[in-house]
DNA sequence: CCATGTCAAGGTCAC
DNA sequence: GTGACCTTGACATGG
């Protein structure tokens, strides 16, 4: 099991989701911007191994406004030489990295300029993993999208948007229960009819279930990963006592991720703790992990 | 220099 | 129908 967290370092000192303003754009702010993040992803990513972290998610916010179009800058070619090193480095030392685009991609939209704006950032999210030359056990994780006041329409969407995707995406592309609309069952339905693999979000699936128990609901995530999609991936947080249901946990609790390790399948899989303290609770977590017996 | 409003993109829900 | 909220850092501007 390799344990992570997602996009932000709290300890090394530098961002590597730095941005600026549309209004702002030009070709040498962008290449500055690029270069900086590739650069602080390197160290962020040394700074994993030494820690023994080896999972992370990548922000989306690498490369600024890559499917807009304003952006008339050819990053992966600009960039290859530090994409590959960066590839070079997660693969040699057995590390993985996934990537999340935001709520603004929804491809079951019923409007069209949505859906376009979608697979178009489904797509550079793909590309830069490429420029990685990772494998395709480098996810990017959606959500299943909007409900547009009527589910089964909405569900139906989602397949039939997923079946006309390009294999760069799909071959990439996983879905994660969410808290509000889409819960596990839902991603399990549409794994059927579509191949997709479900990442499963144990927080999620407190804040959104159909009564099933948490380890056979784990359980029935992971089948729906190929071999070759990799080990399955989770996410792990825990609500934040005092806010709204669904807000994430300023840092781990243990008494409640042992609580949550004892429910784990036995079979291998990778977590992601989305904890607002980052590295340190996924720290803590991979100390726990070991304690236990569950990572050696 | 510091405080604060704002940022490409969509949606749900309470009122 | 309208506005808060999601989630978040940090850019950008105005004092």
């Amino acid at each position: 099991m390799r344990v992570g967290y997602p996009c932000v370092n709290r300890t090394v000192g530098c961002s590597a989701g730095r941005t600026f303003r549309l209004a702002s754009y030009s070709h040498e702010r962008m290449e500055r911007a690029v270069g900086e993040n590739l650069s602080c992803l390197a160290r962020i990513l040394e700074y994993n191994l030494a820690e023994g972290l080896l999972f992370f998610r990548i922000s989306s916010d690498t490369v600024p406004f890559a499917s807009h179009p304003v952006c008339d800058f050819e990053w992966v070619d600009r960039f290859a030489g530090d994409f590959s090193a960066l590839g070079s480095f997660i693969r040699s030392h057995g590390m993985r990295v996934s990537m999340h685009p935001d709520q603004f991609v929804l491809i079951n939209s019923p409007d069209r300029d949505v859906v376009r704006r979608s697979i178009a950032e489904l797509d550079y999210h793909c590309r830069l993993l490429d420029a990685m030359g990772l494998g395709p056990d480098a996810k990017v994780q959606i959500h299943v999208g909007g409900l547009y006041r009527d589910r089964d329409t909405a569900m139906r969407r989602f397949v039939s948007e997923y079946r006309s995707l390009p294999g760069a995406v799909t071959g990439r592309m996983v879905i994660e229960n969410d808290d509000r609309l889409f819960c596990l069952a839902d991603c399990l339905d549409l794994h059927e009819k579509t191949g997709v693999p479900v990442l499963f979000d144990c927080f999620h699936h407190l804040c959104l279930n159909r009564g099933e128990p948490m380890d056979e609901a784990f359980d029935s995530a992971m089948k729906t990963w190929k071999r070759t999609d990799g080990p399955p991936m989770a996410d792990y947080s825990e609500q934040e006592s005092g806010k709204r249901t669904g807000s994430h946990a300023g840092s781990m609790d243990e008494t409640r991720f042992r609580e949550f390790i004892g429910q784990c399948p036995e079979a291998d899989f990778d977590l992601m703790l989305e904890i607002k303290d980052k590295e340190a609770s996924a720290i803590r977590a991979l100390r726990i992990l070991k304690e236990t017996g569950r990572i050696i």
